[in-house]
DNA sequence: GAAACAATGAC
RNA sequence: GUUGUCAUUGUUUC
């Protein structure tokens, strides 16, 4: 049914050509970073999300102007000189889904400008040697595919799921660990400091200081990579077990084909990430279950198909009463592309909308 | 091909 | 009303 090739790790040819040059290029990086061309594309990128200010109150809108006003030639020549403190980022609270709250870590523009300008740099470094079953935060790459991967593994007779759930990954990353993974291929001193620095800047919550002596913050555009490049050893240490798995971020799904095996791979994974990542393993959240019973992306696998979890499924039905009143009939088909394009994957017999 | 806009999904 | 990042899709324009 799926004729829908996942994109190997293989580096395309803008990656291939960067890394022949990597020996030049890496004793430069921080050079690279402040190249006006990087710098540009990194604000164009921050412009377009349009986020809210942080803690100096500097919009989007506003900052231009300041761009204008020289005071980026003084923040250069600090950064130049290894004397520039990022801000503290603004703590910010957002509703999850499920109730819960997810914690932002919101840096001024002027920090965003120059963390996506670092992550611009690192993304070639890095990002190719990653794992084929790396889904989250990655050029060319999506849920969907991660979720097709997914079911693929289940039709090679694996049908029981090891779901692991992290407990608050991103607030919990250990920055030594996190430096001594970037040290690997970053040999530039100037900028290995400079993201050291803006792991340490901590968080302003209610004008109160909080250090970050731990984690990534959520909201800073360099955080999406590094929490890769911190599971990147996950990732290869399943691989080299052997173990078929797909991870989107810090979620991510062992597929096996026994639950003893499951029960013994979970303990194991959990030690592993104890021990050597330093990462702490949800024994609540995490279940060895038929694939059936497992959750991944909001998606569940019976029977070789794919369904939407009862969550899902749920919060579907709504959006589709509401687009559904108005317009029944008219265009169907559109309008369920529109709400899901993943729709044609799915058993609709067995969900019955 | 590029660059704007919007809306959706994941965390 | 407040509110980040990443990715994708669609539209438009040249």
């Amino acid at each position: 049914m799926s004729n829908l090739s996942i994109p190997t790790t293989s580096p395309d040819d803008y990656y291939r050509q960067r890394i022949d040059m990597q020996p030049a290029f890496n004793s430069d990086l921080f050079q690279q970073l402040l190249e006006p061309e990087n710098l540009h594309r990194a604000w164009r990128q921050v412009k377009a999300n349009k986020g809210a200010a942080g803690i100096d109150g500097m919009t989007i809108e506003a900052f231009p102007l300041w761009m204008q006003q020289g005071d980026w030639q003084r923040c250069k020549s600090l950064l130049e000189r290894g004397e520039y403190n990022p801000s503290a980022v603004r703590r910010v609270e957002i509703d999850k889904p499920d109730g819960g709250k997810r914690k932002l870590g919101i840096p001024n523009v002027i920090d965003r400008v120059i963390q996506q300008a670092i992550a611009q740099i690192l993304t070639p470094l890095f990002d190719p040697f990653f794992s084929a079953n790396s889904f989250g935060f990655r050029p060319n790459r999506n849920a969907k595919q991660a979720v097709l991967q997914v079911r693929d593994i289940i039709k090679q007779k694996r049908k029981f799921a090891v779901d692991v759930d992290l407990s608050k990954f991103f607030d919990r990353v250990n920055h030594d660990l996190l430096m001594t993974q970037l040290r690997i291929k970053v040999q530039d001193k100037r900028l290995l400091a400079l993201i050291g620095k803006y792991l340490r800047a901590g968080v302003m919550v209610n004008d109160q200081f909080e250090a970050s002596l731990e984690g990534v913050p959520q909201g800073g555009p360099l955080s999406p990579l590094l929490s890769n490049i911190m599971l990147d050893s996950l990732d290869k240490e399943l691989e080299s077990r052997g173990h078929k798995f797909a991870r989107y971020a810090d979620d991510f799904i062992i597929l096996v084909k026994s639950i003893r095996a499951g029960e013994r791979v979970l303990k194991s994974i959990t030690r592993y990430l104890a021990t050597k990542l330093k990462l702490v393993v949800n024994e609540q959240k995490s279940q060895v279950v038929e694939v059936g019973q497992s959750k991944f992306l909001g998606f569940t696998f019976n029977r070789g198909k794919i369904q939407w979890h009862a969550k899902t499924l749920h919060i579907f039905k709504q959006k589709m009463k509401r687009l559904t009143n108005r317009n029944w009939g008219v265009s169907m088909g559109y309008q369920l592309f529109k709400v899901c394009p993943v729709l044609k994957y799915v058993d609709i017999k067995r969900t019955s909308l």
